[in-house]
DNA sequence: ACAAATGTTATCATATACGATAATATTTGT
DNA sequence: ACAAATATTATCGTATATGATAACATTTGT
């Protein structure tokens, strides 16, 4: 192994961690995008994450929670949302 | 009020009652929607529940519940019941 | 540079989604 | 009509989504 060069475990390590992050991406790719969709309209909208709050009914700090994407949100959640900012959510398959 | 007749309470609040339900289904149309088109798929591709949850990683019963409506399922439950169906799930507002 | 507005993070309590199993009901094919 | 396959329902345990509050951080406008 060169001596200042890059070891080829480190590699390996390194193209792993990609492909797990890749996959980890894949798998929660429909709750990014939404998410992104979400926090796109607010923003188109001008409107701040204590007034969504109010009208979803809910606090500032549950909004900003959600749209870290943090957790495995639910249909009934993300329509509420969806709603509060004046637009239907339309989910189809393949 | 007519002997045999209809009385008019009752009409209003069998009208109320539709009113109730029109809403309720309105609120609960994205999810009902959803699993109409999952269990559509699910018939195409002849698999059973019991496969379906098979490929998922769950029970047939929990299918069978899901395939209810009866609950507000999660993003990532609905994501990987789509994709086990070899499907891709799309979500997107207005 | 400051104050006000906006967003974030941590934490606790409660409700409920989902896993699992078993018993029952319904549908299908012969 | 029957047996086998498929679907449903009830129930319990566990994990976690969401509500709420408060303290902290960041951004924005002047």
């Amino acid at each position: 192994m060169s001596k200042a060069g890059v070891k080829f475990k480190d590699i390996e390590t390194r193209l792993m961690k990609d492909e797990e992050f890749k996959a980890e991406f894949e798998k929660l790719k429909p709750r990014y995008e939404l998410i992104a969709q979400i926090i796109d309209a607010r923003n188109q909208l001008n409107i701040t994450q204590e007034e969504l709050a109010l009208r979803v009914g809910t606090q500032k700090s549950n909004i900003s929670r959600f749209e870290s994407g943090a957790y495995n949100t639910s249909l009934d959640f993300v329509t509420k949302i969806v709603r509060s900012l004046g637009k239907e959510i339309h989910i189809t398959i393949n």
